[in-house]
DNA sequence: AATGCGATTCTCT
DNA sequence: GAGAATCGCATTT
């Protein structure tokens, strides 16, 4: 059975929502075409004792506001001036935290003849998934739960826990005691997880 | 008003 | 493995 997740779904602790959120499918409908990706890598973001994540020291910004809402809502922000980076927020007002999604394994809505290289390529990194599903700015606060465009499926079948790998975060070695702590979770042994260790 | 850099990716070596 | 691309934003002056 197929149902989209609602916002209890995210509602709870960040790290048990990253477990969950592995093998759930990510629906894109763009205007002429639907794609899909399964969700294969995930990375937490702990709040403003999170020396890692752009909620430390607890001060609400522009860029990080939507954090700071309800869950289930979309942050999505730029880095390196060129490379979008989708997020969801987790838990109550009260803790402002969220998952980065880092890479996807592409269902639906990329060529048929792709090369098998080309499909890994196409989604196996959070600036790339991104690119390819065309998502930006313009998601900024998008809620999963009533979006037209964008939401996230079950499709029958979870994640054993046997299946998920835990490894420190990529790209934030500047978080001190924070930076070597197992909060990225991926698939184990799955092709499209992105490349950086 | 100015500064410095990043939750990345790609290219070249 | 190193360096460039490229700019919005947080922080400092």
């Amino acid at each position: 059975m197929v149902f989209r997740l609602s916002q209890d779904f995210f509602e709870r602790p960040t790290i048990e929502v990253c477990k969950d959120a592995l093998g759930k499918f990510l629906v894109r409908k763009k205007k002429k075409e639907t794609t899909v990706g399964k969700i294969v890598e995930v990375e937490a973001y702990m709040g403003p004792r999170d020396k890692a994540a752009h909620v430390r020291r607890g001060k609400v910004t522009k860029r990080n506001r939507i954090v700071f809402g309800k869950a289930g809502n979309i942050y999505i922000y730029l880095v390196y001036g060129m490379y979008w980076q989708l997020n969801i927020t987790t838990e109550r007002e009260d803790k402002p935290q969220c998952f980065l999604i880092r890479a996807l394994e592409p269902i639906q809505g990329f060529k048929q003849n792709l090369s098998q290289k080309e499909r890994r390529e196409l989604a196996n990194g959070p600036g790339k998934l991104c690119r390819w599903m065309e998502l930006d700015g313009s998601f900024y606060g998008e809620d999963l739960e009533s979006s037209s465009n964008l939401w996230i499926e079950e499709r029958g079948g979870n994640a054993k826990p046997s299946q998920i790998v835990s490894s420190p975060r990529i790209g934030i070695d500047y978080a001190g005691e924070w930076k070597d702590k197992e909060l990225r979770f991926h698939l184990k042994e799955n092709k499209f997880v992105s490349k950086r260790r």
